[in-house]
RNA sequence: CGGAGUGUGGCUCAGCCUGGUAGAGCACCUCGUUCGGGACGAGGGGGUCGCAGGUUCAAAUCCUGCCACUCCGACCA
């Protein structure tokens, strides 16, 4: 199989379009009882996912296509902010967290296990400890500071009740990156780093994420914000002012180097709190009336800034420019990835299925030819498909023997950008039918006038 | 972890109360007619009825235990 074509400007490019005859796509008609919400039912009637166990989905592949795409922003977005990807095991030695004291302190979510020689391991929830242990290892001087390191990588928290599909899953894909600093100053322009970072990650997919003030949790320390998505099937109370909705989200020139502090400011000036720490005085006192918004919403990130929780008593020290040895200064930023496949789909969709933001998309366009085996359409098809893909947009080319009724209930559902429609009825006049999911909205136009159109 | 439920073909469900050798719709296969918003007809394939015991001539159905899953609540990226 070829998996790589090389283009016109000598770059590798990834061939990702695909007949549906090809494809593995076992979508429902009917909705699966147990799912409640939009986006999971619409995630199972889609073949994004099966359930495996409770809280535990294998990712089919349209859903893989999705994850996969978020997790490649996710990464670009890390990368642009400093940070360096690694990776690390799912399992840890008990020892490890033994260390930090959190073994005993973490309670039936984690899971434990034991391999042939007795040894205690964990499935990892999260890895302070195992990042603090690498870096001390390592890094010795402040010279070397800061650092930002992280990786994707599955969890597992065995949560009591798992629910929502991949909302709330007990296997989930995290990136949690991790800062290492010399001191608090230095640690707080690293939490600036990974805020602006996240602004832009989920602008990136279209997502209007809000910075909430947040309890800090388990994981400790005194600085840390939610990044929270509205929804009103959220799992979480909202409050905020309504001006953050539009405020601006810093564009791919923003510099890291420099200082974010108003960007930050901007951002966290407004009022805009979870439930859990929600102050109805301060609220009523801050946010005139009409801007008053309460709602839900469901969180995708959290960042904190923990300071030298895990560095003592792991004993994560370098040595500083006086010389003598310096605790340092940590914070750990946490995205959802698995989690932001539900909730963009509880943001994009309507009552036929989801409605893809472009960039994580699972294709960009499908094909929905409307006469399969017609002498007309299926050649006017197939020069689409090629030259679509040709241009680099991923295509779903819709190819089996199915009614259009069918083709247009599939396409809804799964819930590509743009739908081509290729019927004899259009293509005696020489022309296509381009349909935007979004909104619907449709237009006629001739062939290489829809190819133009999705000229990258 | 408290409370409430559910396990019957791939999916949605009926059958269980009142035991008698397993059904429907969708999906799938074959043929034909169809074909711009989930077609129609005819024929066909597919199920250890969650698992293990028990009662009985006979268990999907009654009894006991276990397992899995779901929902409400408390908790969490």
């Amino acid at each position: 199989m070829r998996l790589h074509s090389r283009s016109d400007d000598e770059t590798l490019k990834p061939i990702s379009s695909m007949r549906l005859s090809r494809f593995f796509l076992p979508i429902l008609r009917e909705t699966p009882k147990e799912a409640e919400i939009a986006s999971h039912r619409l995630m199972l009637r889609a073949g994004m996912i099966r359930q495996e166990a409770a809280g535990i989905y294998a990712w089919l592949p349209l859903g893989f296509r999705v994850l996969k795409k978020i997790e490649q922003i996710v990464r670009e977005e890390q990368d642009r902010a400093g940070a360096v990807e690694l990776l690390m095991p799912t399992l840890q030695l008990a020892d490890l967290w033994r260390e930090s004291g959190r073994y005993d302190a973490y309670g039936p979510e984690m899971l434990r296990i034991k391999d042939r020689h007795e040894r205690e391991l964990l499935y990892g929830p999260t890895n302070e400890e195992m990042i603090t242990e690498i870096f001390r290892a390592s890094i010795r001087s402040y010279r070397d500071l800061p650092k930002n390191l992280y990786h994707i990588q599955w969890k597992f928290r065995d949560e009591q009740r798992p629910r929502f599909g991949v909302m709330r899953g007990r296997e989930f894909l995290m990136k949690d990156a991790y800062s290492f600093d010399v001191d608090e100053t230095g640690a707080r322009l690293s939490y600036n780093r990974m805020f602006v970072a996240y602004l832009r990650t989920f602008a990136r997919m279209g997502l209007k994420a809000i910075p909430m003030r947040a309890e800090t949790g388990p994981i400790g320390g005194d600085l840390s914000h939610e990044f929270l998505i509205l929804a009103e099937t959220g799992e979480s109370g909202v409050f905020c002012d309504n001006e953050v909705l539009d405020l601006p989200v810093p564009g791919e020139d923003v510099d890291y180097d420099g200082d974010l502090s108003p960007i930050v400011r901007q951002w966290t000036s407004h009022y805009a709190a979870t439930q859990d720490v929600h102050d109805e005085a301060r609220f009523e006192r801050e946010v005139p009336l009409e801007r008053r918004l309460q709602t839900r919403g469901i969180e995708v990130g959290q960042i904190f800034y923990f300071g030298t929780k895990y560095s003592v008593p792991m004993n994560a020290v370098v040595s500083g420019p006086d010389g003598v040895e310096h605790t340092i200064h940590g914070g750990s930023y946490g995205v959802g990835v698995s989690r932001l496949v539900g909730a963009i789909i509880e943001a994009f969709h309507d009552e036929n299925g989801i409605k893809w933001p472009e960039p994580v998309a699972p294709f960009q366009v499908v094909i929905l030819n409307l006469k399969q085996g017609g002498s007309d359409t299926d050649p006017a098809c197939e020069q689409l498909y090629a030259a679509l893909t040709a241009q680099g947009i991923d295509t779903l080319y819709h190819d089996l023997d199915e009614r259009p009724g069918a083709k247009f209930a599939a396409a809804d559902l799964i819930g590509i950008p743009w739908q081509i429609l290729v019927g004899p009825r259009g293509l005696a006049e020489g022309k296509i039918e381009v349909k935007r999911r979004s909104d619907g909205q449709r237009e006629l136009m001739s062939p290489a006038d829809a190819l133009a159109r999705f000229d990258a």
